[in-house]
DNA sequence: GAGCCGGCAATACGATCGTATAGGCTGAGT
DNA sequence: ACTCAGCCTATACGATCGTATTGCCGGCTC
C-alpha cells in the first residue's frame, strides 16, 4: 500500500505533489503552479488531468479516504480491548508510514470541517464506540461510564497525538511513527485505559 | 477579559475581524480586503494600522498569546490533581467563551508549527507535567509511569477536544463550551485519570 | 484662523492567481 | 504512411492579491 512506485504515472505524481503541499500549506496556500513545480510538470498539465483546482482537491481527498479505509477496514472490533488497541496501533503505523504527510493533511481536513471531516471522525468514534460496547457487554467497563465521552477519549488518545505529531516529537527521543515510538505510545495508552494515571492510594487519601 | 467593548477602537475591530477570518480560513485564505470588509473599513485602513499582512498576523498572534497567558496564568500548580483539573476547566471555559474563534485559531497555529506553536504546546505540557510531578512526589502516580507520555495524555485530554470542537459537538447534546458541557467533559476526564476505562475485574480476566 | 497631524478612503501598480486555448510531440491503429 | 488520440508545454486573459501612493477631512496646537 506504499504510494510511491505502485503507480508512477504522471497523474499520480501530480496528486502526490498536491497532497504534500496541501498538507503543508493548506488548500488556499497551494497554487496549481506550486503543484506543477513540485511534480516537475507544467501548470497546464495539472489542469489537463484535473480540470480545476477544486477537482484536484476532490481527487486528493478521495485518495486519502481510500487510504484511510484501506488501513482501518482490517481493524475488526472483536476480542479484548488490548487486541483492538493493538490492531489500531498497527493501522496507525501503516497509515503514518505509507505517506508522512497524511497526518497533517487529515488534521487540516478535520479542522476545516465539512462532510469529509465528519465522515472520518464519526467513523473513528464509531469504531472505538463499538469496541467499547463489546467490552461493556461483558461488564468490563466501570458502571455509569459516559459511553459517548469514553469513545471520544479513546479516539483522541490515538488521533490527538497524530494531529500535533511534530509538536509531540519534540518531547520524545524518537519519531512518533516508528516501531519503538508507537510501542511506547501504545503502552502509555494501555496504562491510561486500564488503570488511569492516579494510583489507588491517591483515591483514598484524596477523594476530591 | 472580554474582547468586545473593552477596546472599541477601529484598530481592534480590524484585529478581531482578522482573527475571525484567519481562524476560519487560514492565513493564506484571508485577504486584506476580506478583513477590511469584515471589519467594515476600507482596505487602505488595514494597512494604515498594520503595515503589512505579516505584521497584522503577528499582532493577531500576539493578542491570542496574551489571552492564553491571561487565562492560564491563574492556574497554579498546587493542591490535588482534581483542583488543578478544576482550574484548567475554568480556564478553558473562560478561554473558549471569551472569543469563540480562539480554539480554531489555536488549532491552526498548532498545525502550522513554528515558534508560537511550540511555545503554546510546550507551555501546556509543562503545566501538566509540573502538576504530575507534584502528585508523583506524594506517591500518587503508578510506579513506572511514563511521565512524558502522561503529560502529553493529560494535555491532549483538554486540548484535543478543543481542536476538533465542532466534530465532537455532533456527538453531544449540548455545546462543548458551556457550563453543562464542560462539567460532563471534566467528569469524563476525571474518571479516566482516576481509574481508566476498564474496571478491575477486566484486569483479572484478561491480562493481555 | 492658519498650520498640521492622524484616521480613513480611493486609486494605482506589479505579481500571482485560476482558467482557457492553442500548438507540439509521440506512439498505437489502420 | 497516414491519422488520430492523448500527454504535455506555452501563452494569454481577467480577477484578485499585497502594497505604495495620494488626498480628503476633522480636531488639535500656536
Amino acid at each position: 500500500m506504499r504510494i510511491a512506485e505502485t503507480d508512477p504515472s504522471t497523474r499520480s505524481r501530480i496528486r502526490e505533489a498536491a497532497l504534500r503541499l496541501m498538507a503543508e500549506r493548506g488548500l488556499a496556500g497551494t497554487s496549481i503552479r506550486d503543484v506543477a513545480r513540485e511534480a516537475g510538470v507544467s501548470p497546464g498539465l495539472v489542469q489537463h488531468h484535473f480540470h480545476t483546482k477544486e477537482r484536484l482537491k476532490q481527487e486528493v481527498d478521495a485518495w486519502v479516504v481510500e487510504q484511510l479505509r484501506g488501513e482501518f477496514e482490517s481493524v475488526t472490533v472483536s476480542g479484548s480491548m488490548a487486541q483492538v488497541s493493538d490492531q489500531f496501533c498497527r493501522a496507525v503505523v501503516r497509515f503514518g508510514t505509507s505517506c508522512p504527510e497524511l497526518p497533517a493533511f487529515i488534521a487540516r481536513t478535520l479542522l476545516e470541517g465539512g462532510a469529509m471531516a465528519e465522515g472520518m471522525f464519526d467513523g473513528l468514534v464509531g469504531l472505538t464506540r463499538a469496541s467499547l460496547e463489546l467490552v461493556a457487554a461483558e461488564g468490563g467497563l466501570w458502571p455509569g461510564t459516559d459511553m459517548v465521552w469514553a469513545s471520544i477519549q479513546l479516539t483522541m488518545m490515538w488521533l490527538g497525538p497524530l494531529l500535533v505529531q511534530p509538536l509531540i516529537e519534540r518531547h520524545l527521543d524518537q519519531p512518533l511513527i516508528s516501531d519503538a515510538g508507537i510501542e511506547r505510545w501504545r503502552l502509555a495508552n494501555a496504562a491510561l485505559v486500564r488503570r488511569g494515571l492516579l494510583s489507588p492510594e491517591r483515591d483514598a487519601v484524596e477523594p476530591g
